[in-house]
DNA sequence: CTCATCTCTCAAAGCGCTTTGGTAATTATT
DNA sequence: AATAATTACCAAAGCGCTTTGAGAGATGAG
């Protein structure tokens, strides 16, 4: 059923129809009753594409996700945030598009995503520390919004982001009150902008406080829970080991954890762990009093407002760029507590 | 750049410079060099929604994902799923559709799918025990491939699925043969095709080695930490508790340690816990030996068989139905043991 | 040399929609 | 009553591509 069947069914032509249907108000009342009806008596929707030709906007909204370094699509807080980005898109009837990219192809895909002008944004997801794609987006002229920022980058980019470096900053000040000296940081990687910042932040703390930073006491990896197995189990072994512990997220905490269950010590009492939480649905942190103590953010609640600002962004391209920045709490859950040394 | 654009600058018609791209014989090599040189030059790209207009084609693949009940867009196995899915995609040179979907609108997400045209075809994924969508796409016609099977359905489709019940059937027998007698099952919901079946498994090895399964030790929900632990949790504080436990992912099988934990028991020794294990990227289970003793079957993988099939389906639409079996692997890890009533 | 056969190219139609630039018919204004 | 304004509709063009059907020129066969 197209349109023009379904002008001819109702003897009409199918501008009034197209009208009829798209509200517009040169269509007598009575007239848009009828197609309507018929519409959806014959289950009618405008094609898509015919529709994205005729207006030049293809209502969809275009993730381009790194393939294969980053493996963004399989860290679980992607299903989160599109979860959330998901919300906003239904609401305003575009569809999202997923785009796998190989690295080294990004600038290609971006350039022909608007040349097959598939999409009408995109969400820059996981940008990096002085990330080209930023400077590439603005001059090919796509509308888009970063989640996240990136360090280095000089010009003007819508954004949203976590406060970081601050979160981050209080954590390690809040380890540093009780008492603890030895602080590891098992970070993501650090060429994510997001783990910069929270790296700056927990160096910036402990300087605060005279303590030197201690390369050994800081990692930085993908955060899956056998890294952060992996290298609390390492650090767990030095001649000085750490009595406490920021992990990146609450997957390398999960794995923080078991290292520090299967070198017979106790949590809290024997090491104290903090991790950054982004409230995933799957990993919520405890159902009271939380497990961990954390710093709190919800990368749904992130994806949601991205998403509606880039489709803000795509029905007034000329607005001035925005930026949100959100704060993440800090709860206190059940692994910190006073530095070990302080109680004997 | 459009083609008439690039035709008019070549000196020729839109005719030959469309063929020439799209590789057809009747084109001088000659010209057909020239032509791809312009384009490369020029950065053309054909306008993907006009030339699904023009071919019918879409070149894009939906995937439909309930947003209320079922969550399936925020379990981390989501990602891993559609990670391997787009590797597919990205070969065949096809683009990925997320429809957020509310319950009960299903039917009509469906319809608008098609009758919009914005797809060519659907993966169906965590299918329900007789899941409506089966029998309504296979009449509304739209190529689709399920993820799972759906008992009750009796009409044939393309389908990918684990052998749940043997998988669950073999873990419980394994641990039947360590002595275990009072089992739990912390399954996923059980209107899912999934859950359902590794229950039968579950309860078939119990009945064949004469124990009689217990209400009170099967438990079903999604599968979150914090239900793992909340379960686990409960039933060990029964009067009679249960020495081992069989969970549906790592991610509750996680919530499951942590309660064991908490109780002051130790797995394995006092507590067994087999889960089972999609081999998520960020969950893996251990790394040299088994954190968990698991059934194994990799997601991932899943994902990339499924996307082929249903890309072969669009291309061959009446090709007869293919369905794959997936025998998943049991892997001893270190959290089973021997009952603890044996060692008496 | 003529007719048939290839080889290469093209003009134009069509995919299903929106939108421009109308025209009748009705109502309001002078 | 004549003119202007408004209302309700329509034919046709255009979005950027593919594809049909045809034709010009070159080559081969008889």
């Amino acid at each position: 059923m197209n349109l023009k069947a379904l002008a001819k069914k109702l003897q009409l032509s199918q501008t009034t129809v197209s009208r009829a249907l798209n509200g517009y108000p040169e269509v007598s009342e009575a007239t848009r009753r009828r197609v309507e009806e018929a519409a959806r008596e014959h289950n009618y929707r405008p094609n898509s594409r015919a529709k994205g030709l005729a207006t030049g906007r293809a209502m969809v909204i275009g993730h381009v996700i790194p393939a294969s370094t980053q493996h963004e699509m399989v860290n679980p807080v992607f299903g989160d945030f599109v979860a959330g980005a998901s919300r906003a898109y239904a609401t305003f009837g575009y569809d999202m598009m997923f785009t796998r990219v190989d690295d080294g192809d990004e600038e290609q895909v971006y350039h022909a995503l608007v040349a097959k002008g598939s999409v009408d944004g995109v969400i820059l997801q996981g940008p990096r520390v002085n990330d080209a794609r930023i400077p590439l987006l603005n001059r090919i002229g796509l509308p888009f919004i970063v989640h996240g920022r990136s360090s280095g980058i000089e010009e003007s980019y819508d954004w949203v982001d976590v406060n970081n470096k601050r979160s981050f900053q209080r954590a390690t000040k809040f380890l540093i009150d009780l008492g603890h000296r030895r602080i590891a940081l098992i970070n993501g990687l650090e060429q994510m902008d997001f783990a910069h910042r929270r790296r700056e932040g927990y160096v910036e703390a402990l300087k605060s406080a005279g303590i030197e930073p201690n390369p050994a006491l800081m990692r930085s990896a993908e955060m899956t829970e056998v890294y952060g197995h992996h290298e609390t189990r390492a650090m767990l072994k030095m001649e000085d080991p750490p009595t406490a512990i920021l992990a990146a997220s609450m997957i390398s905490a999960i794995g923080v954890r078991r290292a520090i269950d299967e070198a017979g010590l106790t949590l809290a009492r024997d090491v104290s762990v903090i991790t950054h939480d982004d409230d995933l649905s799957y990993l919520r942190n405890g159902s009271d009093v939380p497990i961990f103590t954390a710093t709190r953010s919800s990368v749904q609640h992130a994806g949601e407002i991205l998403s509606r600002m880039l489709i803000e962004k795509i029905e007034q391209p000329d607005a001035p760029n925005q930026n949100h920045m959100l704060e993440a709490e800090l709860v206190v859950g059940r692994s910190t507590g006073p530095a070990p040394e302080t109680r004997r």
